[in-house]
DNA sequence: TGATATTAAATCGTGCGCGATTTAATTTAT
DNA sequence: ATAAATTAAATCGCGCACGATTTAATATCA
């Protein structure tokens, strides 16, 4: 456990942010498969849980939980909408508000999506422990990272 | 402790591939501001990283280290050769591949770019035991879920 | 009240990231 | 030696993801 040389900071394996980035893809790459069966992308599969979760959100609300733009959500949630999976309404009691709602066949896809998370976690290999832990980290990780990116 | 309700897994802060997905972007803006006084994306200084780690690489070499195609690389290293911080050849020895070389600008931004993972742990609010751990466990993840992806 | 500031979405341009396909070079098997 | 198979990049279309800007609605304040 000597103190490793500079240059050893600079290998691609050795960066935090390449394991988060290479395992981010390779999340990607194994929900694609399970959600090309619900005819969903996998961040509109994350958008949907965040509906199932809690309907009728407002795109602001979605962006906060999510950390994205209006500018990513906005045409994500029109092709949800295309796809009669949601349905987007100005809030009469704010005109500025677009509130995303449910529709019947939006809130019935949850059914096939229940058995995924499970399918998932036997890929990564990790017992329920592990992943308890690494979840744990990296939600204090990226909390911390966002704060100090507001900062500055 | 009690074992979650079937639909508690399908809550958005309760997907272990949501903290990653995240953390992913969090990594990207806190990192944006860095490289842009490098003039690079967060993707070309990975690459980057990778040619400072071992020079001349052929596009697939590159490709196997990041978990990248074709597809997304050859543009990108079409940028990385316009802003003249690397040169891509045909290999003569098999004129299929491409070899990727530093330019004397990208081997001199190694200098440039020395200092930022160690900014960069800081952000995390991890401290060093914590950030091995966290390491170690993701690539074990991306590794499980790498082959189990092959595999289908 | 009317001007100003703030807020919420939407729009636009750039750069990934991937699957599918294409092109060209090399390898293999006949 | 030639046909068939394999391999390496490149190309194309689509969908994020973001920063910057725009538009419209609401809130604040003079």
């Amino acid at each position: 456990m000597a103190d490793a040389p500079k240059e050893d900071l600079l290998q691609l394996e050795k960066l935090l942010c390449f394991s988060v980035y290479s395992a981010s893809h390779a999340f990607n790459r194994i929900y694609k498969p399970l959600l090309d069966e619900l005819g969903l992308t996998y961040p509109q599969y994350l958008v949907m849980v965040s509906l199932w979760q809690e309907d009728n959100q407002s795109v602001r609300s979605i962006g906060e939980k999510m950390y994205l733009e209006s500018s990513t959500l906005t045409p994500l949630l029109k092709r949800l909408e295309a796809a009669d999976l949601v349905s987007r309404k100005r809030d009469p009691k704010d005109e500025r508000s677009v509130r995303v709602s449910l529709t019947e066949a939006g809130a019935a896809l949850r059914t096939k999506a229940e058995k995924i998370p499970t399918c998932i976690l036997e890929a990564t290999g990790l017992d329920l422990e592990t992943a308890k832990r690494l979840h744990r980290d990296l939600r204090s990780m990226r909390n911390h990272l966002e704060a100090s990116a507001v900062k500055g």
